[in-house]
DNA sequence: ACATTGATTGACCGACTGGTTAAGATGGGA
DNA sequence: TCCCATCTTAACCAGTCGGTCAATCAATGT
């Protein structure tokens, strides 16, 4: 258990490393790779420059650790399915997590998005080794779903595509949809009705009942 | 008819303007605006940066005539649809023209989504005058088709997000789409199999009928 | 108590940024 | 023909970029 005990030095270490990647999270989303200078990201942790390209060594490494941190958490959901669950309910609560996600924490779809506008000069590596094989195995459970008549057959491909761009479509363009909408912001409702909404779509659209009544 | 007549100097202005355009939309999209640097453009259109900037007064002048420029050919389509047409024909045809443009052109699609996702600093004042007025009056085309019991109850404002979302998608993400499907680039039957996927989750999703057979 | 290691930071670097300027090339109307 | 407006372009500017460095500071193991 010694490793528990940390020092002063490796707290603050940790403490400063946290401080860096979430501005740079920030002002990567917000202002894309190269208008998010080092200086800025230093200007938003409240450390000098040189104290962020010590704890990183360059711009693309500070910019790569953001990435990393990202994916963890975000990319997670629909693993645990098997061919005897029920998708209409596997699907409407990945839905649901994913527009939780796209309500609550924006950011992290900001800049998945903005590399991918790019050609994902950073993240093709990670998409040939991570994300290929992950939908690959969806891609089986659809089909098996498909074949065992529970729902229509269609490309899970796309499937898969539809899901993540309507959901992922509330952060990354969450300025005009709350433009449309007259908002200055989202409001608890509108979790749910999002979810509602394109719970519906698919659902539906794919031959699946919403598996739970619309909650008031 | 005179004005038909142009000189060689009004002949060379405009094929550089065209040319400056061209090259900007292109970094724009690429490299987003800070990534893409005047003399990056001006390199691109084959121009000295000083020319460039003789044209276009400074970097955000040119910004915006690029923007103006795309947001004509690009935002039109479901314009002179009303209660009369059938929903399923016109939607279908949205979805098409939408996928159409998301393979061939993305370029202007993945700018706008750049805008987009830095807070449209650029577009706002755009989307104000422009979008929301359209949006109002598809919004009520739709609540009427709705009332005329021609397709299912939905927010009219979530299916558009929806169609805007999964069709802008393979043109956003078409690196990511690209990779998953294991092809270097879309190829003409894509464009068929796309909308096909999509129209058939959306239509089917709001209890509309595909209004063609799968083209083969 | 002290030496050693890691952490902090201001000053600095060459490269590049968006933008200006001024001098010359070009072409059309008189 | 000549003049004048438009166009072209190299040279230049101050400011910022990502990144380095060396001097100083703080904490740790002994």
């Amino acid at each position: 258990m010694q490793e528990k005990q940390q020092t002063k030095k490796e707290l603050t270490r940790e403490k400063n490393q946290r401080l860096i990647l979430a501005a740079a999270e920030k002002l990567f989303a917000q202002l894309g790779y190269d208008g998010a200078s080092m200086s800025k990201i230093a200007k938003e942790a409240a450390l000098p420059k040189a104290n962020v390209l010590y704890y990183f060594k360059n711009k693309d490494n500070l910019y790569e650790a953001v990435l990393d941190n990202i994916l963890g958490e975000w990319n997670l959901g629909l693993d645990n399915a098997s061919v005897d669950d029920d998708p209409a309910s596997v699907l409407y609560h990945y839905i649901k997590n994913k527009v939780i996600l796209a309500v609550e924490k924006p950011v992290p779809s900001r800049l998945f998005a903005s590399e991918m506008i790019r050609g994902a000069p950073y993240l093709q590596e990670y998409l040939k080794k991570s994300t290929r094989p992950w939908i690959q195995a969806k891609y089986n459970l659809i089909q098996d779903w498909i074949a065992a008549g529970k729902m229509d057959k269609i490309d899970p491909n796309h499937l898969l595509f539809a899901i993540w761009s309507t959901t992922q479509y509330y952060a990354d363009f969450q300025t005009e949809v709350l433009l449309v909408l007259d908002k200055p912001a989202y409001e608890q409702q509108d979790v749910s009705a999002i979810t509602q909404s394109i719970a519906q779509i698919i659902l539906k659209g794919v031959g699946l009942q919403l598996p739970e009544p619309i909650a008031q």
